[in-house]
DNA sequence: CAGAGGATCCGAAAAGTTTCGGCTAGACTT
DNA sequence: AAGTCTAGCCGAAACTTTTCGGATCCTCTG
């Protein structure tokens, strides 16, 4: 299948599906769908089989570069690609909406061989534009349900939210707080649950006082921190959505003169490098950002090539780290 | 001038010719020789002049991603690529050699537009690679000295070094230990240059002893500053060549039960984003890392577009941010 | 020492991409 | 209403890339 065959059947030039595939504006949205369709219809694909040449690109797409995690996934990433000499392009959207069309296009212009989104919600259409161009993507911990026949690589959210509160409930504490993420963030929420659960588990009733939200940054941390421990029956305990917010809990504590972890328990989540060299180094449940985004490369590069994927959603462990931000509570 | 024509005084075909300029490995190297320097000779360049259409790669070249300004010049050359639809691409070399000679082949076989290097230093033949495909190159904060025609960013670090050095001095400060990055790095040099003239200046002989180096990281310096908290005379305040060492600093002062600053003072480099977050906030000195990604980024851009560079060597100033973890000497 | 078995290199031919000029339709002027 | 402009769209032709098979040259046996 060629793209002269399909320019025949469309009644169109061969440079006219060239442009459709690449990407190039010079063509009326009406040929641009009828070639898209025909090309979805024919599976065209390039003749081309990279990943065993010397070329090769993976494309991995972010909302924002603020979150330290960031750089953990583009490291993975990194090495997963690097062994089979790929490289890898950051794009950013800077909204949650995902990528619009001209973004397709020019990934379709720099010929990518598959593309990792980061935690974005995409939408059917989106997926269609990657479908109709061929380029195999897979979802790194989305925020919505993954659609079912969508690839995605997450983490035991909800195994590590039960874990830290456990941790927590095993040393004595009574009252924790929750600093939740987005609450319509998936991975969010699962932490979250995970929390409620080691609870009720526990037979301690969830105290919707104690829950609150924020983004994952350090300021939602700190600003949250103050509301918990402003309360009438403040907590003993504070597990936070990220280490970033729980850096934001160390810094409220400090202001009112609260000593970690004498007079507050302290638990993140993530394990990003900077948890150890935290004073005092945190506790914390890791999640294996570098692996999550190695595998997700191998999935994509395996799917450039045409391999079939064993299993579509793919959980890595989290883990809890005890490190010295937790005590038993003050009696 | 087509690649026709330089395969017909070559000697070779037409695919053989096309085959050098993209890196492909099943070229003789004699072959190879014998066609870039006819490339060369004649100044070839690809008929499609990129910039104005919807490709566009730069490709961003790190000897690690370990060091937290990684990020922060990856977010400068993603915000000036974006402008223009640009991709970037990160490339890990895992040494300080500088890239390979099948780096040079994968780069020019993605059509890369230009290369952004992060302080490594390149050989003669390793810029000729570059110039041999015509691949415009910026270098960003060099270890050596940069060769005079290779256009490159870097900051006031000299300065810089003066700067905080004169903050310490001007709070009283006269026993001041300095815990340089690798001695053989240019930038790492520049700061402790500017310690010492800060110094001479201020009519303070420098004592040899409190000078230590280290490499970047936090790990240098918290072994670094026992050594200088070991000396029978101990320095008061401890300049530290980044932030993540003055981190260091203050985990080996709180296991000697000193507080910071009211024992010791701490001054780092760079004012990465936790510098602001850590306890207590960091005075610094601040560079303006992704201010210089994204000059770097546009010097490129307006390399591969053929526009002159009104000046290859720039520096961008760096600035004292003064926090809290400095004060005057206990009297 | 002949010959099988590779590995490497090259180019003809096929496939794909880009330029550039021309066509067309709507908008605007006279 | 006719002429003029302009922007968008398309395809012929020029250019480049990729595949694939054959040529050449080692290297290792029988």
């Amino acid at each position: 299948m060629t793209i002269a065959l399909i320019a025949q059947e469309a009644g169109v030039s061969v440079p006219t599906v060239s442009k459709v595939i690449n990407g190039r504006p010079e063509v009326a949205p009406e040929t641009r769908r009828k070639v898209e369709r025909l090309l979805l219809k024919h599976g065209y694909t390039r003749r081309t089989t990279l990943g065993d040449g010397p070329v090769g690109l993976i494309d991995l797409v972010f909302t924002e570069l603020e979150s330290p995690w960031a750089m953990e996934l583009i490291r993975g990433a990194e090495s997963a690609t690097r062994e089979v000499g790929a490289g890898i392009v950051i794009s950013v959207m800077h909204t949650h909406a995902g990528p619009g069309r001209d973004w397709f296009d020019r990934v379709a212009a720099r010929r990518t061989d598959g593309v990792i989104i980061v935690s974005s919600r995409l939408s059917a259409s989106q997926y269609g534009h990657l479908n109709a161009r061929s380029i195999p993507f897979v979802v790194v911990d989305p925020e919505g349900e993954p659609a079912p026949d969508v690839a995605s690589v997450g983490a035991t959210n909800w195994h590590g939210g039960l874990a830290a509160t456990r941790h927590l409930l095993e040393l004595g504490h009574r009252r924790i707080g929750m600093i939740g993420g987005p609450p319509d963030m998936l991975c969010s929420r699962a932490r979250i649950d995970g929390y409620r659960a080691a609870l009720e588990t526990a037979g301690i009733p969830v105290d919707p006082a104690l829950i609150h939200y924020g983004d994952f940054l350090v300021g939602s941390g700190h600003d949250r921190a103050h509301d918990l421990l402003s309360l009438p029956e403040p907590p003993t305990a504070i597990f936070a959505g990220s280490d970033l917010q729980a850096f934001g809990v160390f810094e409220a504590a400090r202001q009112r003169g609260l000593r970690v972890p004498e007079n507050l328990s302290v638990v993140g989540f993530d394990d990003i490098p900077l948890a150890r060299s935290a004073w005092p180094p945190l506790t914390t449940v890791r999640q294996p950002l570098q692996e999550m985004a190695a595998l997700a490369a191998r999935m994509v590069l395996a799917m450039s090539r045409g391999e079939p994927l064993e299993t579509r959603r793919v959980e890595l462990a989290t883990s809890l780290i005890v490190r010295d931000s937790t005590a038993a509570p003050r009696p």
